[in-house]
This record gives C-alpha cells, sequence and structure tokens, in this order.
DNA sequence: CTTAATATGTGATTTTATTCACTATTTAAG
DNA sequence: CTTAAATAGTGAATAAAATCACATATTAAG
C-alpha cells in the first residue's frame, strides 16, 4: 500500500490536505519490529514520535523486583513518544511491541514543524492527551474506591469487545488477554486476579481459557462495577 | 494592577506581544471565589478555562460515601479547566477554592482562537498537560509499587519548600497542610498517615502541628522512599 | 467566652490483598 | 518429539491498610 493512503486512515492525519501529507510521508521512516523488540526504555532521551501502523504496542513500568504495571496497551492508527517531545523529560515508561509491528516513526526536530503547520494535528494531540490524563485520573480514583473484584468487573467490562457469530442475545465478549497481563492493568498480583476469576466463573458470568476470557454475562459483571 | 500587567507574569501568557495580550484581556472575565467556592463539579459540561492569579484551587473526585480523592492543588499562575473543552467530555472533577482567589475565566467559545492563534499557548498546554499525564502515571507506578511509608516519604519530600529564616544545615522544611489532605492526595486514610507520622516523629525526622509537619531530616526521609 | 467544628492521636479488630509454595496445563522452540 | 517456558489454578500463611471507636486538642464562630 501506498504511504500516502496508509496516512489518510490514521485518525492523527486524516484531515490533512493530500499535498500536505505527501509532504509528511518523505519525513516518515518505517520501522519494522518484531515481536518483543524495544522501541525505547524510561529514562531515555526522547527522540521520536511514533504512530502504529499495525500491531500492538505496551507502554509499561517495571520495578527493580520486575514487577510490571501496564499503563497503556496501542493498537492501529495510535500515537505514542510525544511526551517526552512536548516536555523535554526523560522517557517516563518502556514501549515494547506485543505483536509483529509496523510504525511510522516521526524524528523531534521534524516534529514541531509538522505539529504548527498542522491545527487538525495540534487538535488530535491535545483530545488524545486529554483523554489520556482523563483515563489516568480515573485509574486513581478507581484504585482509591473499589476493591479488587470491582476493578476487575469494570476493566473487563471496558476491554469487552462483541463477539461476531452470533446475534442472540445475551451477547458474549471475548478479551484476548494472560491473566498475567490484566494484573499488570489493574497494578494487582496475577493471583489476586486469577482467584476472582474463578468467582466469576463459578457465578457463570466469564468462562477463561489460555490467554483469553469470554464474557458470558456483561449486565451482571457491570453489577459488580461498584 | 492593570490587567495585561497581570498576564505578563503568567507563564501561559508571558511570552505572547503586547498587542496580543491586550486583545486577550477583553476576552477575559475576572472571578473572584470565597474559600470553600466551587467552580465546577464532575459531571458539568464544560464551559471555561481558568487561570489562577491569585489563590488556591483543588481539583478533586468524590465517591457516593463522601471520601473524596485529590488529584491536584493549584496556584498562581496554573491553569484547568481545559481537559473538557478539549476532549469534548463532562468535567472529570471538582474544582473548588481552598482559599480566597481571584482567577480569569476563558469562555469555551473564546478558547480555541485564543489558542490556535499563540503558538506559544500550545506549546503551554501541551507541555503541562504532558507533565500532568507523567505525574499520573508516577501515581499509579508508586500504588502499584511503594507501601504508605514510602510513598508518604516520598510525597512529603516533593511538597517540601525550603523554609528560609534559617541558613544553617540540615535545612528544614515546613508543609502547610492537614493529615486529611496529605490522607486524599495519597488515595490513603487519614489514620494511616497519622500512624506513620508518628513513626516518622519518632525518629525525629519531623514534627507536627495543626495544618503542618516540618521536616527535619530531609536526607534520611528521602532514604524512606524506596 | 463558650461551643461547635475541625484536626489530631491511638489502640483493637477486621478486611483485603499479597506472598509463598506448589501443581497442572498448554504452547513454543530446539 | 521432547523439553523449556509461559500460563493458569489453588490453599495457607502473612502482611498491609482500612475500619471502628473513641479521646484529645485546637481553632473559629456566635
Amino acid at each position: 500500500m501506498i504511504i500516502t493512503d496508509l496516512l489518510k486512515q490514521i485518525p492523527l492525519f486524516e484531515s490533512m490536505a493530500d499535498a500536505e501529507r505527501r509532504q509528511l510521508s518523505t519525513l516518515l521512516q518505517r520501522r519494522n519490529l518484531r515481536k518483543g523488540g524495544i522501541l525505547f526504555r524510561k529514562g531515555d532521551k526522547g527522540s521520536a514520535f511514533f504512530i502504529i501502523i499495525k500491531g500492538l504496542v505496551k507502554i509499561s513500568v517495571s520495578s527493580k523486583l520486575g514487577d510490571e504495571v501496564t499503563l497503556a496497551l496501542l493498537r492501529n492508527g495510535d500515537f505514542f513518544g510525544e511526551m517526552a517531545l512536548l516536555d523535554e523529560q526523560p522517557r517516563s515508561a518502556d514501549a515494547v511491541a506485543l505483536e509483529d509491528s509496523l510504525l511510522y516513526v516521526l524524528d523531534r526536530n521534524d516534529f514541531f514543524p509538522f505539529l504548527f503547520k498542522n491545527e487538525n494535528a495540534v487538535r488530535s494531540i491535545l483530545r488524545a492527551l486529554s483523554l489520556r490524563l482523563r483515563r489516568a485520573d480515573d485509574l486513581f480514583t478507581e484504585i482509591s474506591f473499589l476493591t479488587v473484584p470491582a476493578r476487575l468487573a469494570k476493566r473487563l467490562v471496558e476491554l469487552a469487545e462483541p463477539l461476531e457469530s452470533q446475534r442472540s442475545e445475551p451477547k458474549e465478549y471475548k478479551i484476548r488477554m494472560s491473566q498475567r497481563e490484566l494484573a499488570s492493568m489493574l497494578g494487582v498480583t496475577r493471583e489476586s486476579i486469577n482467584k476472582e476469576l474463578k468467582i466469576l466463573k463459578d457465578k457463570g458470568l466469564v468462562e477463561t481459557s489460555r490467554n483469553s476470557i469470554l464474557i458470558r454475562d456483561i449486565d451482571r459483571l457491570k453489577r459488580r462495577t461498584r
């Protein structure tokens, strides 16, 4: 596929004029990453901005002891890496590909000229930062107010994606994620998640298998979020 | 004081041309708030952007049971309220004046025109959002990795402002804040903070009195942050 | 000056989640 | 095809922090 056509599919660039997009495409570097490939590490000097064309990238932080918390999972069309460019601080987290991924990379020297030539890009980034901040504040509020069972239920509902292949109610939803990863996103232990999932299974709200959770009754799950 | 001179002191506006600042001043509404005055509530439609000229504003969220977490304390020169304007979502938190305060208010209709006429304002807001996000991520990481004693020590160090009036080492620092407020910022109970402060007192690292904590040995306090 | 409101101090108890120590299962890699 | 690595399941013990129930102190407001 031609690069400018790919760019048109990315929300960040969709409202640009074709000519601008062509110009931008000359500044972007293609980067293929294998599963497990590292984009940057916490503490690195921020030297680029990344847009995910295809794949899955995890933004996370690890403690000295090896525990890890996941701050975000980013997919096709998402971008990241702007923070270190915007506030001139070192990378605040690690970025690692969870699947083979294709990214476009914009060097820091080209980032601001690009940004300020495109009002809509500024709008996109402002909106994205705002939504991320909102999400972060929500997370802090949840940790303060809710128990692990409620937080798990809430997160499962958020992660739920409708299972096509069936039109009947009640709808089923599947979440492709290990219990370890889910625990890391909630900032709790894998064991806690496992035990709570067992309770949900016993009540018939979910089924589990390796790397996936099937939600059988999302309405009752929603009732457990408080 | 003349409004344009006040504006010049605010980081968000300092790099504007005098003429622009004069123009902006015609769009800003002055707003005086008494201690306890409410600017907005979580769930409100966001209708304005606020700049603090003088005072102290708390951004917080409360649970149905009355528990409260503090997301930010903002002071002279800080701004807030931009999130609901940038992402078109309802207010994500409450904003209340903790002291008599003077604010300038920019209506949502004037916000974007102002923003996009001033590259430096965009830069300021992008930088501020980025720093806030970084802080929020840090907070989540801390909650996941550190115990309450470590988090308290860390926060005390962050909040420490040098006590002028004495030049001798080791420096003393005073934090003007109730234990309740400190607890709310860390997302823990007031009692937990109180008990940990007792331990710090017994070790001679801090002294406490109503609405204030005096840090007597910041170096040893720093060592407790891990 | 008295009283109400706010802030602090502190033990005992309970709750929640972690840690620990394994077993079992499934998948991927040589 | 075998073995190593990753994932999941589970109970017992432990630890951390919350909750509860007060007492005391300080300040602000009538």
